[in-house]
RNA sequence: CGGGAUGUAGCCUAGUGGCUAAGGCGCCUGCUUUGGGAGCAGGAGAUCGCCGGUUCGAGUCCGGCCAUCCCGACCA
């Protein structure tokens, strides 16, 4: 502890793993590419998942379990996804010392294991609509891994809900989506961007997918959630049909929907600073901090009414107290903002003779002095504000680092020698197009804002000088 | 899978082929301290990534292997 962090201006990539393994959210394990959470980690982890189960069981979802091993013949019913994930999959060939008939796959999502089973539970259009979510990790071979960003195993929470219209599984996607952006917004106070994948970037066996895409200070977008329309692609290839209000047989539609530990990566990323994590209060494991600062001659006397205080805030406030004796003060202040704790409440000697404690704000670092009988009232309204204001200056970092520039040049500019960031820009809708892009920036289409066709219209693609079918918003991404 | 870098105590680093592998941080014990990363004294902690070779002698030279990180092609 108390080690250097590389500042961003220094290295970005360097700056993130040191905040991460310094505040102790996870470490490197033995195996490459897979790590461990730890309890600040996973503390994290556990606040996105109360909120989000939270919104999920609101919206009628309920949770289930899944099996970890999936036949692997069942991956290949569905081309499209098989495809998209054979490179990706980790198989186990040998069970109790022998080779097994067929092959399991851990799962890489769980699309196919739970479509069988809904082909046995799914007869009726009254058994519809169906809707459950589980929580569970999911393994995906990577060959390039990041701490929470993109790591081998990871956790996540996968929706998979059955539908008998094709409305109504649309607008299932689309609640999903909106949960996610809502719960990123006010949550992790981090503004979203939400539209419709290109076909290039669409999940493997969706119709459609929904994503929320956020920016993070460096400049490169994040994908932090995706909601998928399905159609009948699984209903079809799983066989799984029922009888309609009109008696006939149809295959059901159906929708995923997920979010994974990144978006602890994504909150790190948005909010910290060099000094370390900053976290949005309504997400923090910790909310307040109390270090009480005494000399040995007043330590009884200071440790006793920091404790007074410290009881009457805990009935309201996750807090912590810092007593320990061992450390200076200033070591303390340092040590809780690299933890990223949004208020700390200081209370010495002086504090105790004028009747009031001090109060340090994470995001600014400015500091107060309130009466102690309104501390409470005050430190509430504190993590209103910072909660607010988190929210607000990652918005206005986004619009100051979205761009609409007029020429491709432009464009490339922005991408080879410029700062990145998003750029709206008029695009024909071609794949071949966006490969281009791609190939000339490094940057790819992240998503179609709903309503870019209208905008488009009377315009001409940047690169292609083609008629524009969409607006699309294009940047480096994670 | 290509390119680069690095493996010496928990972490960071020093170490011309030659004596018992050195220092800082952290850790433990005691004392002293405490309003922005304190001080003193003592202490524990190392098959120098692994295997082989050269040599009277290898942390140091050579070969191979392994691992991790960073940068590129594929991805929540």
């Amino acid at each position: 502890m108390a080690e250097r962090i590389t500042p961003r201006s220094e290295s970005y990539s360097d700056w993130y793993v040191d905040i991460v393994l310094q505040a102790q959210l996870a470490d490197y394990s033995p195996v490459k590419g897979s790590m461990v959470i730890r309890p600040r980690g996973y503390a994290l982890w556990e606040h996105i998942q109360r909120g989000l189960d939270g919104m999920f069981k609101e919206t009628g979802h309920t949770n289930a379990y899944f099996p970890l091993l999936i036949p692997e013949s069942f991956l290949k019913k569905e081309a499209e996804h098989v495809e998209g994930f054979a490179p990706e999959l980790a198989v186990v060939t040998h069970g109790g010392g022998e080779e097994l008939d067929e092959p399991l796959v851990i799962r890489p999502t769980s699309e196919t294991i739970i479509w069988s089973m809904y082909k046995k539970w799914i007869q009726s259009y009254r058994d519809l609509p169906l809707l459950i979510n589980q929580w569970a990790n999911v393994l995906r071979w990577e060959k390039r891994t990041r701490l929470f960003l993109r790591t081998t195993e990871f956790l996540w929470q996968e929706g998979h809900t059955a539908h008998e219209t094709e409305q109504e599984a649309r607008e299932e996607t689309l609640r999903m989506l909106e949960v996610y952006r809502t719960f990123a917004e006010e949550y992790m106070a981090l503004p979203v961007l939400t539209g419709i994948k290109s076909e290039s970037e669409k999940f493997a066996g969706a119709v459609a997918t929904y994503a929320i895409e956020a920016l993070m200070q460096d400049n490169k977008a994040l994908q932090a959630g995706t909601s998928h329309f399905l159609g009948q692609n699984f209903a079809k290839a799983f066989d799984v049909q029922f009888q309609s209000r009109e008696s006939t047989l149809e295959h059901v539609w159906a929708t995923s929907w997920g979010v994974s530990t990144r978006l602890i990566g994504a909150v790190i990323m948005a909010h910290s600073d060099d000094k370390g994590l900053v976290l949005p209060p309504r997400l923090a494991p910790t909310e307040v901090v109390l270090v009480p600062i005494f000399r040995n001659k007043n330590k009884d006397q200071v440790v006793g009414a920091a404790r007074g205080l410290f009881d009457e805030l805990r009935t309201q406030f996750r807090i912590e107290i810092d007593d320990d004796e061992n450390n200076s003060p200033g070591w303390k202040f340092a040590e809780w903002e690299m933890r990223g704790v949004p208020v700390r409440v200081e209370m010495g000697p002086r504090d105790i003779e004028n009747g009031q404690v001090t109060l340090a704000r994470r995001d600014t670092g400015e500091k107060e002095a309130v009466p102690t009988e309104q501390a409470a009232a005050r430190i509430r309204a504190l993590l209103d504000e910072i909660q607010r204001d988190l929210f607000e200056r990652a918005r206005v970092f986004r619009e100051e680092n979205t761009h609409h520039p007029a020429t491709y040049e432009e464009f490339k500019a922005l991408y080879n020698d410029g700062p990145g960031g998003f750029a709206v820009v008029p695009w024909d809708g071609d794949a071949a197009t966006e490969a281009k892009v791609k190939e000339d920036t490094k940057a790819t289409i992240r998503v179609l804002p709903f309503g870019n066709e209208e905008d488009a219209a009377g315009k001409t693609c940047i690169v292609s000088g083609k008629p524009a079918k969409h607006m699309a918003v294009f940047a480096k991404s994670y």
